[in-house]
DNA sequence: AAGATTACTTGATAAATGTTAGTTAATCAT
DNA sequence: ATGATTAACTAACATTTATCAAGTAATCTT
């Protein structure tokens, strides 16, 4: 497991034994199962999460009770209520499996010891949460300019690997969408 | 002008009289004219600015050329293409005057400085930036679950002073929109 | 395995938004 | 000030998406 984690980061960044000695102590290995909730909304959110297989989202319930879907992530990924995690305050979502999982944690203050004891990390640590915020910005521009069915096409370019793996309610959710309009556009293309 | 800053910084944190000096050290003031353009599209962004009066926007040119309106902001808040300048990366969008302003301004070097030698200020910048982030993440849910005129009457509700001071256009783009739609939902309220 | 529940699809219809084009109003440049 | 350009509004029509209701498929529980 720890290998898919040490794979992903030597993709972006140079790392050294004792950084990979560092990563053995700090990450914890889980295999939660579908429909687990690890983090919950309105309580700060406890570690930060590889994922080395299966999906995960975040959601939250809006007034009417609906959930909304604001984050779908596969194999490989690092995901957690991003900004709420960083600062140590209540998330305004809950981080959920999809599928069973199989995944690698860190607490938050492991992560602050981590980055502390390896300047590397520190570099990592900083790419992972500025790509999270990118990618809420992509999906702002994406809900604006794009209609439902460009959306779901791009989805589909960039991670075919969602379709097989999550329900409909979800990308339909993710995409700003009903179900029944997302079943719609599936059969047409 | 300065004044209106610290009123503004004081709402949120405690500021001390060595903090004031350090303001009237590092920021300056302008007073660039409707439609000036501050900063651009894939170069580093050079500073924060501080809206004393007037309005600014960040926008993107999309494939087709068309201008997408990102973020609009009014006085006594801070503007720049936040991700970008904290990493001094080239931006994805311009940040352009929508009236005549009045403005503060810190470059980036400095901003560091200031928040090495004031504790407050770290606190301070954190707080800006994270709200940065917040509202992309509002933007991103909103566009998702709400209509277009729900969209529209909650920015009424928040930010009045915007329509009468930015063009439907900048407006339409900004709530994800075609201006004719925005024509059409503004005459029906 | 059988019934109950939930998820997904389909169809008919309604509502929202986009498109195109023309008109009026506002702004700009000389 | 005047004509030229740009912005905003309006209307008719097209397209997209939502809503409601029903049917089928999949999953869960016992």
């Amino acid at each position: 497991m720890l290998d898919n984690l040490l794979d992903t980061i030597s993709n972006t960044i140079q790392i050294t034994s004792t950084d990979i000695e560092l990563c053995r102590i700090y990450f914890e290995a889980i295999e939660p199962h579908r429909n687990n909730i690890l983090e919950e909304q309105e309580k700060k959110p406890q570690h930060l999460y590889f994922i080395v297989s299966g999906f995960m989202c975040l959601f939250y319930h809006d007034e009417n009770g609906d959930e909304v879907t604001t984050k779908i992530s596969g194999s490989n990924s690092f995901i957690t209520s991003f900004l709420s995690f960083i600062h140590q305050k209540n998330a305004k979502e809950n981080l959920q499996c999809i599928t069973d999982c199989e995944l690698l944690k860190i607490s938050h203050s492991n992560l602050v010891k981590l980055i502390d004891e390896s300047e590397n990390f520190k570099k990592f640590s900083l790419i992972i949460f500025e790509e999270a915020i990118t990618s809420t910005e992509i999906r702002a521009n994406d809900l604006a300019t794009l209609s439902a069915e460009e959306r779901y096409k791009k989805l589909i370019k960039e991670q075919p690997e969602i379709l097989q793996n999550v329900p409909v309610q979800q990308i339909a959710s993710f995409l700003g969408i009903k179900p029944e309009s997302l079943s719609r556009i599936r059969r047409k293309i």
